[in-house]
DNA sequence: GTCTATATACGGATAGAC
DNA sequence: GTCTATCCGTATATAGAC
C-alpha cells in the first residue's frame, strides 16, 4: 500500500462521502443547485478546519468564517442551520472517509505481517492526505453532543479493532507472539494519532511519513515477534 | 520507582509549586490572607479543570465556575485578573510540577535500562495522580498566547529529551541498539500521553496503570534490544 | 443565492455595598 | 473578601431586500 494508492482511494470515495453527508442533512442545506454546493461547501469546510485547528472550534466565530470564505453571514447559514450542525457535518466527513478508505486499502491482503504493515501505512498516509480533518476530529470530538460523541468513540474503536483483529489472526497463524494483543492495538493507534496531532514537531525534525511508518512498524514487529522472556518483571 | 514514591514526591513539591505560581502572579491575586488563598484557590483550580476537561476551556463560562465553586463572579476575580490569566496559571502549575517531580524521581538512577523504566513509570504514575492537570495541559496548550505556548512546547520537548538522553546513554553503554533514538523517545512520549488522554477507554477495559507501564516498557525494550536485521524494508 | 442590517442573548469584567 | 447588580462588547442567528 503506497501513498499514491491511498490518495487514489481517497479520490474514489470522496464523492460518495459527500453524497452521504448531504443526504443526512437535507433539511438544513437550503442550497439547491449541486454546482453551487460543490463550489462553496468544500471551501467552507476547509476554512472552518483551518481556523478551528489554529484556535479551536469554540473560539472560531461565524464572522471569522465569513471573512475567510468570502461568503456573508447570511449566506453561510444557507449551507447549515447552526454552528453546531457544521461541527457535526465536519466530524461525519472525517469518520466516513476513514472507514471507507481503510476498508478498501486492506481488501485482499491476508498475510498478517503484510496486513499489519498495510494497515499502519494506509492509516498514516490517509491522515497525511487529510491532516486538517484528522486533527480536527481528534481535538474537537469532546465538544460533540452525546449521540454524535458516541459515534465518534465507536469510530475510534472500530479503527483500533482493525489492528487488534490483525494481531489476533497473526497469533492464530503463529507469526505473532502477542501477550497483550488488545493493548498493542491501542498503542499502535496512539502512535498513528501522534503523527497527525504533533505534525508540526515531526515536520520541524524533517521526519517523513515513510520514515515514521517504518519506525512504528519496526517497533511493533520487534515486540510482536520477539520470543517473550520470562525474566520480564511483573 | 513506585506509585507511592511518586505520590510522596508530588506532596513534597506541591507547596513549592504554589509559592512559585503566586510569586509570578502577585499583582493579579488580590487575596491577602494565605489561609483564604489555600482554602479557595485549589477549589477554583479543581473546578476549572473539571469543567474544562468536559466541555473545553473556551466553552467554560465564569458563571459555570462560579456555580461550581460556590464563589460569586466578583469573588473569583479577586483570585485572578482575567479568564486568560486563569488559563496561564493552570498551565504553569502542571508544567512546574511535572519538571520537578520527574527530575527528583530519576535522581541517582544511572543504569540505562533501569533509568528508562523509572522514567516511563514515574511519568505514568505522575499523570495518574494528577490526571485532570495533564489532560488539560494537553488539550488546551494550543489556546495559549504566543509566549505561554512556546513555554508549553519547551516543556514537552524537555520531557521528551529526558527519554532521548537515556536512550543515547544506553547506546553509548552498549545496552541499547537504537537506530532511531530521537524518534523512539517521541514514540514513548506519545504512548505515555495516550494513557491520560484516553483514560476513560483504558478504565473501561480495566487496564491498570501498572499493566500499561509494563506493556510500554516491554514494547520499547523489545525494540531497543533486538539486534536489527538488515532484511527490514527501506 | 447572497447581501446588509438587526434582533436577541450571553459572556467577561467591574462598581460599589456590606 | 464576598456579594449583587450592571456595563458593554460581541456572538449566533434571522429578516427581508436585491
Amino acid at each position: 500500500m503506497t501513498r499514491v494508492e491511498v490518495n487514489h482511494l481517497i479520490r474514489d470515495h470522496r464523492a460518495l462521502v459527500w453524497r452521504d453527508l448531504l443526504g443526512r442533512h437535507r433539511p438544513a442545506v437550503r442550497i439547491k443547485r449541486p454546482q453551487t454546493l460543490a463550489r462553496n461547501l468544500p471551501r467552507i469546510f476547509e476554512a472552518a478546519l483551518e481556523i478551528s485547528n489554529r484556535r479551536g472550534f469554540a473560539a472560531m466565530t461565524m464572522r471569522d468564517l465569513s471573512a475567510e470564505t468570502g461568503l456573508s453571514l447570511g449566506a453561510l447559514y444557507a449551507y447549515f442551520s447552526s454552528k453546531d450542525e457544521l461541527l457535526t457535518m465536519l466530524q461525519e466527513t472525517g469518520r466516513t472517509i476513514t472507514r471507507r478508505v481503510l476498508t478498501a486499502a486492506l481488501e485482499g491482503v491476508v498475510e498478517p505481517r503484510e496486513k499489519l504493515r498495510a494497515a499502519i501505512k494506509s492509516h498514516l498516509y490517509l491522515s497525511e492526505a487529510m491532516r486538517p480533518w484528522f486533527y480536527f476530529s481528534y481535538m474537537e470530538a469532546k465538544h460533540l453532543g452525546p449521540e454524535e460523541k458516541s459515534r465518534a468513540v465507536a469510530g475510534e474503536l472500530e479503527t483500533e479493532k482493525l489492528f487488534a483483529d490483525i494481531i489476533a489472526a497473526g497469533r492464530r497463524a503463529g507469526v505473532f507472539d502477542a501477550p497483550e494483543g488488545a493493548l498493542t492495538a491501542s498503542m499502535i493507534k496512539a502512535l498513528v494519532q501522534d503523527w497527525y496531532v504533533k505534525r508540526a514537531k515531526h515536520a520541524r525534525r524533517r521526519i517523513s511519513v515513510d520514515r515514521y511508518a517504518q519506525a512504528v512498524i519496526a517497533l511493533v514487529e520487534a515486540y510482536l515477534t520477539t520470543p517473550r522472556l520470562s525474566e520480564d518483571r511483573p
